[in-house]
DNA sequence: AAGATTATGCTCTAGTCGTGAGCAAAACAT
DNA sequence: ATGTTTTGCTCACGACTAGAGCATAATCTT
């Protein structure tokens, strides 16, 4: 028997070493990677133990991390009585890579700067009233002044779907607004929205840490979020994938139009919206998140309603997608803190008989109102910390120190 | 600011090469996957030009590949005029590693042997009650009485939800069915859905090849699938994934009991059961497959309401899960060969409107009803085309030559 | 039919990498 | 003050890929 052949170009691996050289350039990656994503926080030592290398290696990376201004490595903060030579921690440089994170919400902005190890300092924020031009025109300022050599690169989230930098917000009127066009920046300009970079932050520093299969729910006006593989989002082949609040998973009602073009969404009966309709108010256009609020703090049937819907959807997208913890952040915290009684019910009523004796936990962000923020600023350096990435910083340098 | 640094664990790869050891069995598994996916049709040339390898290099992995028996040299078969020396196509080596695939459906299965490059042949089938005892029994002495010293693993597809080799067929009533155990053979057993497993045949030798987003549905009695993310199927946390078929996709009652403990369940409006129902006839049980084709080739109103019901759950999937192609199979490729024009006007119908300027294309499976068992033999080959899998096989063949 | 041209395979040298042993360094324990 | 323990540095060694030079085997040209 035969068949049409495989493409060649499926047995392509972005991340594959080839040569000695690769080798190096991969391993140092995989070396600064452990570094930041441990917060900075492991000694040399345990970074070596960690990653499996011999000391020598260890040596040879460290060091050449350290040549590039990549690094700098100081003596253990709370140095214990430990028998032997003293461990260094390997930490951000004093002139190393910074990346800024920014955060984009209907009503304000704020802008960060980070270093490697996760560490970051809120630069500034503004309101604004809504229009691209009032909301991007300052923050790119921002971000421009902030843009100094030592800036790699740029995370930015905002509330809507993302599509190659063009961006949506149904809620404002935003149609088709190309943000990068704001930016008169040099660097890597990495767009997300949200709920996606919300859940990155989550699968980084937050609930779903180290777990392999992750699914984060971002609740605000509407309930969007995204699938985590190994700590990745997973993106979609446009770059649009996670918008679960159009898909009628709670829907009593096809025939019920959702202002997304589609039929019985979702987000008709979850997140400040579907509280707001079911007060009998206007929903949309990104206004009424602080009557939402305090008709969430009034505990009322519309709450139980958002409570049910909420343990509804969760239970199908368990049901499809299996993943091993669900995590919730936004509006879900508070939701989750005063209703969690009607959404496991909900839940535990819409999981296959065979997903009940062990559902995947339902658990609040760890990460506050910060999850967008962290997560812009992971996906910047995730732009940067690949052979690639290191390879641009060290001609840059060569450039500089001439 | 701060937070908790992530675990060291995530920055862990399975398949990044950390030593020069590492590297050479990296690029040898490499080179044997390029001449597999290509169905073992690219020349040495050409494959040397696909993976970006100097001629030496070339000609060492070759050559190490050759004298394990993993493949063997042989002229091109249309030898067309062409200047220059003439190169050869690597193939699958006389005394070469094999595969076993089995398509285990609930009336009957079926078994093959398959070589490096995806050709197989049949051995054998065989008819059955239903029950585990019948149809795995015969199966599994089939495949042990085939299991000579060059088959290195078996790749099985069933019907039904499958958790670290325990199936359940709700329809047959098997229930944690401890698959592996009726299986008396010495290498790696992969147990899978059909659904699945014919999602990977589709992104390997398929419709969705090439494609980096994909997603699969293969209805049956009921709708199930799977995502494709770079030709490797979304597993989920515990093996679960892709159970599309009972998220309320298409659903007008989330009151309407599934047998799979929800409600409201897309299964309940697409496949053969729901054909079935909605003739007034009893469905479930994995009986009146006849019956269903009957109804299917009637045309009549079950039809059109069953490709309704599958234009509105695609839409709802690729609005969440942002797909660039779906592909159907099963009864999907008689549905949409019949009711394209239902399935599509309810597709549109229910996209965000922001994604029906570019819809992804709804296609047909081009691989029939092979499509379970290819997928078995590309999961069986995925587990032995590592550098694990070719250092075992070396090792084997070091002490049988001795 | 014989030489020129062309593409490929083989071989060998050069450069790079990680390993691991041996030694130096810097702390604690006695 | 001396021994013990852990870590960092250095260097010889084996393994790998790249690339150049040569051999090979076909087609093209005259």
């Amino acid at each position: 028997m035969e068949y049409a052949p495989a493409t060649p170009e499926r047995t392509e691996r972005l991340d594959a070493a080839r040569t000695s050289g690769d080798l190096r350039a991969h391993n140092r990656v995989q070396l600064l990677r452990a570094i930041h994503d441990s917060g900075a926080r492991r000694t040399r030592s345990q970074l070596t133990h960690d990653l499996d290398l011999a000391r020598g290696t260890a040596s040879v990376l460290i060091g050449s991390l350290a040549a590039d201004a990549l690094i700098a490595e100081s003596p253990v903060e709370d140095a214990r009585p430990v028998r032997g030579r003293p461990t260094l921690v390997p930490g951000p440089h004093p002139d190393g890579p910074q990346v800024l994170a920014a955060d984009l919400r209907e009503d304000a902005w704020e802008l960060a700067v980070c270093s490697i190890g996760g560490g970051y300092e809120i630069l500034g924020g503004q309101a604004h009233d809504g229009t691209p031009e009032e909301a991007l025109r300052p923050l790119a300022a921002a971000a421009r002044a902030a843009t100094s050599g030592r800036v790699v690169g740029i995370g930015l989230a905002v509330a809507g779907p993302v599509r190659d930098g063009v961006v949506d917000i149904s809620h404002l009127g935003w149609q088709d607004v190309r943000v990068p066009e704001f930016f008169d920046v040099s660097v890597p300009l990495i767009v997300g929205n949200d709920a996606r970079l919300a859940g990155v932050a989550e699968a980084r520093r937050g609930r779903l840490q180290g777990v392999a299969v992750g699914l984060h729910l971002h609740i605000d006006f509407d309930p969007g979020g995204t699938l985590l593989l190994d700590g990745r989002p997973m993106a979609g082949s446009s770059g649009t994938a996670g918008e679960f609040g159009h898909m009628p998973l709670a829907s009593r009602s096809l025939d019920e139009p959702c202002l997304c073009g589609a039929w019985g969404c979702w987000s008709l009966r979850v997140g400040a919206n579907a509280l707001l309709r079911h007060a009998g108010l206007a929903a949309g256009g990104g206004r009424g998140r602080a009557l939402a609020e305090r008709i969430l703090a009034s505990d009322g049937e519309a709450v139980a309603e958002n409570a049910r819907a909420l343990g509804e959807g969760v239970a199908a997208l368990v049901n499809a997608l299996d993943p091993g913890v669900v995590s919730l952040s936004g509006m879900g915290v508070e939701l989750l803190a005063r209703a969690r009684d009607e959404i496991e019910a909900a839940y535990l009523d819409g999981l296959m008989a065979f997903r009940r004796s062990a559902p995947p936990p339902i658990a609040p962000s760890s990460l506050g109102r910060a999850g967008p923020l962290i997560g812009a600023m992971e996906s910047a350096f995730d732009a940067f910390l690949t052979p690639s990435g290191l390879q641009a910083w060290r001609e840059l340098r060569g450039f500089g120190l001439v």
